[in-house]
DNA sequence: CTATATTGTTCCAACTCCGAACAAATACCG
DNA sequence: CGGTATTTGTTCGGAGTTGGAACAATATAG
């Protein structure tokens, strides 16, 4: 039950019934293909007259195709519906502190060509770079009549609206307006994201898996940080100030472990690739300066190798992963009581120990979950997909196409 | 930008656009009454002839009606038009610990009449003797075909959408059908809903305030438990398991002060009325089992007591306060960070002292608040409105009527 | 070849917004 | 006092939409 914005509304008007049922065409069409008209307008609960209009409409905007006609039992055969993402493209870009990432995607999520390269820290000199590398990508897979835009996802605080990025500080970056510079260069459309967020984005618009279809769940992604997309109802949780979903720096403990952020006891500085680390190789982080903090994570000795030494029967190293598992379980636990969502997806190094972690993680998820149904929330590993947040900033471009007509 | 829910969706049929102008139309009028067919038009952007034709139905339905006729400068006077909220009814129903509060209101949130008694808590008894209250306070106000529900709101866990109570430990009522139970015996339709909710629902669709126009906000009752309602996008949000939104239970440091519900370091249990009692009077609430701090909240000295002596000069009781308060401001940040809502209200005895306690909730807020602009989200005391949690179990009744229609 | 069944199209009725014309009501002005 | 301008509210035809039924197309079974 909403409340109608009434300083922010939108009104029917005479085509607006067409665009809501449109739009719901394509979505069937997009999850049971292929899928015949006369199926659609079963599933749609209309007469077999509308879809067809519905339908026609669709092909014309060239977002559907028909392909093959199928086998039925008796009478005419149908002719199957397919939809268009083949040759639908979009470019995407993930910027980290090492690496930049750079995608160009199909509108279903696939990888048609990738490119990794060192980060530009100069904004400018970044720009342009990334500008002059889009075109090459578009130009050698012959795709520059068909690419519709460029996503970008970045560590750190971002403004979707305005696509300007607030604060990126493992990149330096400060009150940066990537969108209309990037856009200008390179004559593309431009969505600027968080990264976790895009994670998020990634599993609610491009997800194939029927598990994962769910309108309500938390995606979280532990690695140096810990980045988090909330999903309630089909839509991402955004907030006034674009921090929403900040589960990284809530506390465990108020005087806790000092954290990158600055604060102490923040749940990050406790479940982190860099805490699991510490904890083993007895680092006191406390005492370090937040500076010192990003260099220490740098370091040659990976999660990886830590989770290879616990399976090796290293017991310093399994008890160092137990504990972050016990840790990530209360922090879980809280943002279950919180957004109560239907699912938790996790990502990142520490899914790669699962199996080692996966009953501790449970068990204080369980002593901090208020119903015993709370407790019972699913916790999944994330699809082992190459490349999510790859496909999250594609996301940010094919998505529109799908979404839900804004109405009333 | 949502996505549609293939397994849950409504397609649009030749009426849904009326639906929702109708319904946009009639919140429009809500909020800018008295207004004639040819503001409500511009407001709109559809003709006049539109705007009265939805206004013929609404006037038809019995949802407004038309008032007097107003002056204007040239031409033509408007005839006014008005919400009817005057003699359309609800039953709001409080159940605490000690007393049930039963009001009878118009869909406005008046009072027309108010009964207070004491709680009983055999649920068959409690259905009965409610179920004839409510017939007798329906006769002596004359409101017997007037009244379109029950509203029931209840200090524990409950499915709204079942209307069973699922854990009310306050009242020892555990999975309870209150709302079949209670319509069956008084043939009304009844709604039920947690208490903290209840008080966001009241202050999201029967504040006139209009600095109250948030679609987002989240609204905190601190008294002898935390309750919370956190509204986003004009919705309040419930979760999968009914418990969406309690940041009571989060905590500020795991090994903190017990909490009634079981577990240590809630927020809960750093910031209720019974944190702060026993702070100043030093008593050591980790010793005690749950059930004996349930009876420890209920001495005769009281938060008010508190607050004057602290009023009064009371160095000890104001430190006591102002402990509370930097808890408080410390909760509030990872709600911020978490949620992000364009405001945050407060409720409860301990605003009663917020001249007293702003600066040092703000402090703490802005340590642990992520960015400057997020420090800034202003907290507001709640409208000091009588009877919040009843306004709100009314609210149930009513904002069915005002509600966007679903779509897509 | 006929009966049956299924798909997809077409047509009209009912309902909607949209634009314009029209009627009603009032103030202003000569 | 009457005409004009202005605003409100209604009415009517046009275009876009769903809903229902008839129809054409296509296939299988016997």
């Amino acid at each position: 039950m909403r409340k109608i914005n009434t300083h922010d509304f939108k009104v029917a008007t005479r085509t607006t019934s067409r665009e809501i049922n449109r739009r719901i065409a394509l979505n069937l069409i997009r999850e049971h293909q292929p899928i015949s008209r006369a199926d659609l307008a079963r599933r749609m609960s209309v007469t077999r007259g509308v879809a067809s209009m519905l339908v026609q409409e669709l092909i014309a905007q060239g977002l559907i195709y028909e392909g093959a006609t199928g086998e039925v039992a008796r009478g005419r055969k149908p002719t199957f519906l397919h939809i268009r993402t083949r040759d639908r493209l979009a470019v995407a870009v993930d910027v980290r502190f090492s690496k930049t990432y750079l995608m160009l995607s199909d509108f279903s999520g696939r990888q048609l060509a990738l490119e990794i390269y060192d980060t530009v820290f100069a904004i400018p000199q970044f720009v342009k770079d990334l500008a002059r590398r889009v075109r090459r990508m578009l130009k050698t897979q012959g795709a520059e009549g068909n690419c519709e835009g460029i996503g970008v996802a970045v560590p750190g605080m971002v403004d979707h609206r305005t696509g300007r990025i607030l604060n990126a500080p493992t990149l330096g970056w400060r009150d940066v307006d990537m969108r209309d510079q990037l856009a200008a260069a390179t004559g593309l459309p431009v969505q600027v994201e968080n990264s976790g967020r895009a994670c998020s984005l990634a599993h609610l618009w491009l997800e194939r898996d029927a598990a994962a279809a769910t309108q309500s769940f938390v995606y979280i992604s532990v690695s140096d940080g810990v980045g988090i997309g909330v999903v309630v109802g089909g839509e991402l949780m955004r907030g006034h100030d674009h921090i929403a979903g900040e589960f990284g720096h809530m506390p465990l403990s108020l005087d806790g472990p000092r954290c990158m952020c600055g604060m102490t006891g923040c749940w990050e500085a406790y479940i982190s690739n860099l805490a699991t680390l510490s904890r083993y190789f007895g680092w006191n982080l406390s005492k370090l300066s937040p500076k010192a903090l990003h260099e220490a994570g740098r370091g040659s000795f990976t999660m990886p190798d830590l989770v290879a030494r616990a399976r090796g029967g290293d017991v310093k190293a399994n008890a160092a992963i137990q504990s972050t598992a016990r840790f990530l379980g209360l922090g879980l636990a809280t943002i279950i009581n919180v957004i109560n969502p239907d699912c938790i997806y996790l990502a990142g190094e520490i899914t790669t120990a699962w199996d080692l972690i996966e009953g501790t993680t449970r068990e204080a998820l369980s002593e901090r979950a208020l119903t015993s149904s709370a407790a019972r929330t699913p916790v999944r590993v994330a699809a082992a997909q190459e490349h999510t947040r790859l496909r999250g900033a594609a996301a940010l471009i094919a998505a529109p196409t799908f979404a839900a007509p804004r109405v009333a």
